[in-house]
DNA sequence: GAAATGATAGAACGATCTTTCTCTTTTTGC
DNA sequence: GCAAAAAGAGAAAGATCGTTCTATCATTTC
């Protein structure tokens, strides 16, 4: 049961798409072409489009998790894997996520926080938010529940800085921020 | 040379929709109907809808000039400016802007950064980090820039947190970092 | 080899999108 | 009171939206 090609090939058109354009600003005639296939096989890997955008932000969250994972694998050391996170974060936004946060982006298309596509993203922030807590309470931090919470918000504070303002503006502040938020000497 | 009643409904209305649901997500239609005016009325008043989202954004943008003027007025001391600064930022957030930023979301939904939309956000995100900076400098700030710069991202996180994770859970690490961040002793 | 599954091709659905048009009515300024 | 501007109603343009359809071809599976 390998995934076929073909649904893999518009999984990634569309991810490509809606991060870089906007998911209402993409449609479904765009994707198609892009990707190379045709509608009836789009509807037939998708009962339809909104089913297409969850499946693109499970696939950035199963990125993230997979590198905090590689991070872990990396080392034991809770104050060594919070400083790779830290640094992980900056390069993300440097390297890769130019165009804001996903999930960030997505919300502000969908109000609706009963939605599907926002039962996603709150799922990926829960997770994001109690993995951080629990990395502070390994590493000793006097209010883990705290410092996590500023660490989530100088993510969400980095991805749209980096977006809007450029990163190389945004970098040392955010480096020194969230150091200092995690109780680390800088 | 009083802004006609009907455009002044018309700015009113879509701004709330484009704030409450998104700017792709609302059509003209809904628009001209809610305000109670008909097409050709909204085409008078605005070459296309493109302008009448700059006209949204610029109005969120005269607002919180606004805000910072009044504050002006209630004090000449940096310090207590900075303070009244914070103070009123977590208020806006916890009691009007719950959809987040209007300025984050709208850039969500333009990715050509030389769009005249974009445009009006950087117009509106170069002030807020210039007056910031002339605040913390006039405050014996050691390094206004960087605490201008760090000011900025926690705005920016705070409005995001706010809408996704909620505004009860956010102000903590908000209000703790945005003092430290501005050098005021908690 | 037969049957089932997945992909291709392309037309077509109704709905909604932004914009433009004509025509009539109301308000405003001098 | 008259001329000019603004707002009203409603149709209609042409494009694109998400979705469904029929029919054909390739590939796999028992």
């Amino acid at each position: 049961m390998a995934a076929s090609e073909a649904r893999e090939r518009l999984l990634r058109t569309a991810s490509e798409l809606f991060y870089r354009e906007g998911i209402h600003a993409v449609g479904v005639d765009r994707i198609v072409n892009e990707a190379g296939i045709t509608r009836a096989t789009f509807y037939r890997h998708f009962p339809g489009k909104e089913d297409l955008v969850e499946a693109y932000l499970d696939e950035e969250d199963a990125h993230i998790r997979a590198a905090f994972a590689e991070a872990g694998a990396q080392s034991d050391e809770p104050r060594r894997l919070l400083e790779l996170v830290i640094e992980g974060l900056a390069d993300d936004v440097a390297l890769h996520h130019t165009r804001g946060c996903p999930f960030i982006n997505a919300s502000a298309e969908y109000p609706d926080a009963g939605s599907a596509v926002r039962a996603t993203v709150a799922r990926h922030r829960s997770w994001f938010r109690e993995t951080l807590e629990q990395l502070l309470a390994a590493d000793g931090n006097a209010d883990p529940a705290l410092a996590a919470g500023e660490l989530v918000l100088l993510r969400d504070a980095a991805m749209v800085g980096g977006y809007l303002d450029g990163w190389e503006r945004v970098r040392p502040s955010f480096v020194a921020a969230a150091r200092r938020a995690a109780g680390i000497p800088v």
